[in-house]
DNA sequence: TTTAGTGT
């Protein structure tokens, strides 16, 4: 589920405390003063013809503790967008797998046309254009919040919640095609988006996405390798131009 | 419905 090692913080802190959660199909790194994940984690390969079940429903998950119910989002405006998708956990690991996805501590709060359309582009084109092109993959992906001051332990800004769940300012994925020389391609999108932007004008660096989270991603990336690597939008032909316009399926 | 909320 974590090639090359589990998402650690660069700086220990407050904010930094993350729990993992080891679900079937994913990792997810639950923060307890955040209120929702910092990351989730998992991989992607190709499948067979899996049969895919209807959508099984959300349901609370009772190990983050501040509760998050079903409910907690209504009438917010916000979707309970999915970190670890719903049809990729269904189709590459199956039934319990896409039960797993649809746990609240996998949900963010997300603007409904980022969620339904730019997002959803984004995770269609990993399923169906970098996964049959690659083979095989490596995903994390979670939310970036908007710049926090802590000061003697206290937050320092007025937080906008869901419910306790803090509302992210933009959501970052990052995927990975694992091999001795790795490649790799990363995605900010923020909450205010029309939905038909070509996907290329969200293409950051690893390095981008690191200093927005104060995450370390792939930690057992050799140091090396690491340096070059992760400075650049884009290692490898993803071929992106074939896919960056395609319309969204929805609304 | 490869997204989701609303209203029932």
């Amino acid at each position: 589920m974590s090639w090359m090692g589990v998402t650690e913080w660069a700086e220990p802190g407050v904010l930094s405390f993350t729990r993992v959660m080891r679900n079937d199909g994913y990792l997810l790194g639950w923060s307890d003063v955040r209120v929702g994940a910092l990351w989730v984690s998992y991989e992607l390969r190709q499948s067979g013809d899996r049969q895919i079940g209807p959508r099984p429903g959300f349901r609370q998950d009772w190990r983050t503790l501040w509760p998050v119910s079903t409910t907690s989002y209504s009438g917010s405006g916000y979707d309970r967008g999915h970190l670890a998708p719903n049809y990729a956990m269904a189709k590459v690991w199956g039934e319990d797998a896409q039960d797993d996805s649809f746990l609240m501590s996998n949900m963010m709060p997300q603007k409904p046309a980022l969620n339904r359309q730019l997002w959803q582009r984004l995770e269609e084109v990993v399923m169906d254009h970098f996964l049959p092109r690659f083979g095989r993959l490596q995903v994390i992906t979670g939310p970036i919040y908007a710049e926090t001051r802590i000061t003697d332990l206290e937050i320092d800004r007025l937080l906008d919640r869901v419910g306790f769940v803090e509302v992210p300012v933009a959501f970052y994925k990052i995927v990975v095609v694992p091999g001795d020389t790795p490649l790799a391609v990363a995605f900010i999108m923020p909450q205010d988006v029309r939905g038909d932007e070509s996907l290329k004008q969200f293409l950051f660096s690893i390095d981008e996405v690191e200093a927005q989270t104060g995450l370390n991603f792939l930690p057992r990336l050799a140091a090396s390798q690491e340096a070059d690597w992760e400075s650049v939008a884009g290692v490898g032909d993803w071929a992106l131009s074939q896919v960056a316009e395609l319309p969204s399926r929805f609304d």
